[in-house]
DNA sequence: TATCACCTATAGCAACGCTATATGAAGTAA
DNA sequence: TTACTTCATATAGCGTTGCTATAGGTGATA
């Protein structure tokens, strides 16, 4: 159907694979719908990719670069840590924007697909992580942090992923994502942005009259009361 | 070949299914190969099960359990947080034990599959978080929590999945565990209590946030609102 | 005995990833 | 030009997948 104009083959391919992937909303995509789509026949895909996956995976060396490291959407400030805020932010967005391609990447077993890239993912990670600790502002080893960092992005990026678009709630995230640093860095930073962890008592106290309330035996408020109430514990709770 | 005794088909095909994946090294298992292990015909799969996914989601209902919750890995300490460690850890086992199973459920993108699986995760997260909540041990709302602690369980277990057995590091998944946990908890482990529940909790909370609200006045509720709300709080502290 | 619901088998469909083989196009050497 | 080589694409189809339309068998109940 479509030709996509001069464009050789393996480029429409490719294009084809990645214009299929961003928009199949989770759903597999099958070798003959790309072939179709980029108006080649199957042995082509084969020959210039030799298999499904290697399509894939050639999709994602032009994708996921652009999103981790590409200069459109990452530019290092020369703060470490907020680089890697940068890194985290910019991997969920790929995931979301990607989910078939990212659960290729990420949400699979087979140790043959997997580590390759994860590790390029890691060693970007990794060379942020160690500017931050020549900085002096890492307490672990910049590998160990770079793995748990990622782990954590990864487990968010997918649990985003499978919620409703509508759903989804970023808070996850922002606060996963500063749990996780702020664990790995050597000063408690007060930046502010992220959780502070010294909140207000009054947060920490309304969170535990809510959770006693909800626990205990409601039958004492009158439901209209408690309703409110329970919704004003709530806001506050929320505050942080 | 493998009748398995007098078994009933229902069971024989939960048995093979469940053996399958757990040798299967993280390579596709077909319906062929479970239902001739089970000695039935395909329809019959189908028929008990609807399709391959309810198969593996009843392996699941099998062995989910007995690694989250069963009594056999699983008795509550009364401390909340301990508890959350160990949901942490069997979580991580039952992954690591089952990786063709914790792909199917956590590494899926198909939002019509796994948010049912994922929400029974959290929500016995959730249930360990209220009682910390309660005992005054958590700095956001148990929800919020869970979410974030289970994102970060799940993209620990797939990492370490996908690394070769032998070189598995488990400080990845204790530092990250830890990350987690102390980002939504108020630091003050005033575990000393044990764990109070039930109306005397609501009274001393309440009496904490009455006490917090009068020193700090947060900008969310109007003057209004707020005297109504320690009104309710102070009868609140007295009914009970 | 007759009926009926439940369970299982025969046989096969459509879609999948992939390939053995052949054909066309383009460059090189004589 | 002609012959040879090489790369790229097409024809046609293999084996496997998840799944099902249909029918037959089996045991409990009336």
């Amino acid at each position: 159907m479509n030709f996509d104009g001069q464009l050789p083959p393996k480029a429409r391919l490719l294009k084809a694979a990645a214009e299929l992937l961003a928009n199949s909303a989770g759903k597999p995509v099958s070798t003959r719908q790309i072939t179709e789509l980029a108006g080649v026949t199957a042995p082509t895909l084969y020959h210039h990719f030799g298999d499904k996956e290697g399509l894939f995976n050639a999709v994602i060396d032009v994708g996921f670069e652009e999103y981790v490291a590409g200069e459109h959407n990452f530019a290092p400030t020369g703060k470490p840590l907020a680089d890697v805020r940068q890194i985290w932010d910019n991997h969920l967005k790929f995931g979301l924007d990607n989910p078939q391609l990212y659960s290729v990447m990420f949400g699979n077993i087979r140790p043959e697909s997997r580590p390759a890239r994860v590790a390029e993912a890691e060693g970007f990670m990794e060379e942020m992580l160690e500017k931050a600790a020549a900085a002096g502002q890492l307490c672990v080893a910049p590998q160990e942090a770079a793995r748990s960092i990622l782990a954590a992005n990864v487990g968010v990026t997918l649990m985003l992923i499978a919620e409703p678009a509508a759903e989804r709630n970023f808070d996850l995230s922002d606060m996963t994502r500063e749990a996780v640093i702020s664990a790995v860095s050597s000063e408690a930073e007060l930046s502010g942005a992220g959780a502070p962890v010294g909140a207000s008592s009054v947060v920490v106290a309304a969170i535990a009259l809510n959770a006693a309330l909800e626990s205990s035996h409601p039958e004492q408020l009158s439901t209209t009361e408690l309703k409110m109430f329970l919704e004003w514990l709530d806001r506050i709770a929320k505050t942080s």
